[in-house]
DNA sequence: GTATAAATAAAAATAACTTTCATTTACATG
DNA sequence: CATGTAAATGAAAGTTATTTTTATTTATAC
């Protein structure tokens, strides 16, 4: 990411487009794993010189409100981020070995909505889809392993 | 829930059938609201005299393991509980207003699955899937707010 | 350049959970 | 029924990810 396009993106979302949040996501874009908070920070804090902890949270709450980044699931309860270029709705297929996110566009939920909406007479407003397991490269060093 | 089922259930698992094992299903059980560890804490020990923390802790972690009960995605990213009769795969429709949970059938997610392996090279091996939104009850009442 | 609101650092605080370890209890066995 | 044993529990302390507070700095509009 070009930092002149971050910074287009910062000041659509009526951000300041400062260093720290630049660096947050030159730091993210392109990875391919998802990170903690605190991987972000130690990340970048060697570039930045310095950078307090707690400005790397409220910068990665401001880019997942935003829908800049997305948040991950995982067993150990803690945040992670990650940024996929794809701006459209989608989820992420998540290897629970080694943090490889990749995306996928089937949905599929928009019918289930209306049948909820329907069923119950409520109203949907948003839902949490992830596919966990194993990345092809984690699979095969896997079955090699059993070998 | 009969105080001989949960038994019954509890030894199945390999647990023993404790006093405070059997009224933390009891008081999971029928409820139709998602409750916190600290909630089904303070719910119990009126009726038990007493109960650590740190114990309702532990079995609801067992109990979730067990697919006994399940977990419920919040946003405040604390762990919520919930159990449900029907113990076929499954997923939740939950209410962001006052945590009613309900049950739906459909998951649809096998063919996903499928997809993702043939197309990543990768395996399935878990998914996450929960909507969120208002249920019928809520959804009213906030209708007549807004008038 | 200057004013101003927004952003940040540093330190302290919070709170949800977890660990430890001494004591108690369910229950299998005789 | 008595009893041995592993499993379960309580109390207290510990952990740690995340958040709050407040004084200072900075991006940016004018
Ligand atoms: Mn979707
Ligand atoms: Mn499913
Ligand atoms: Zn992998
Ligand atoms: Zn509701």
């Amino acid at each position: 990411m070009e930092r002149e396009q971050g910074a287009l993106i910062l000041r659509r979302l009526g951000l300041k487009a400062t260093p720290r949040r630049l660096e947050v996501m030159q730091c993210l874009v392109g990875e391919r794993m998802y990170l903690s908070a605190d991987e972000v920070w130690n990340r970048i804090r060697v570039r930045l010189g310095s950078i307090g902890l707690p400005t790397v949270y409220r910068i990665l709450d401001e880019l997942a409100e935003a829908r800049v980044i997305t948040r991950i699931f995982s067993a150990d309860r803690k945040q992670y981020f990650f940024m996929c270029a794809n701006q459209e709705h989608h989820h992420h297929f998540v290897c629970d070995s080694c943090r490889r996110v990749v995306d996928f566009a089937q949905c599929g939920l928009e019918g289930l909505a209306g049948e909820i909406a329907s069923s119950t007479g409520g109203r949907v407003l948003s839902h949490i889809l992830q596919v966990n397991g194993l990345c092809a490269e984690c699979s095969r060093t896997e079955s090699e392993v059993a070998r």
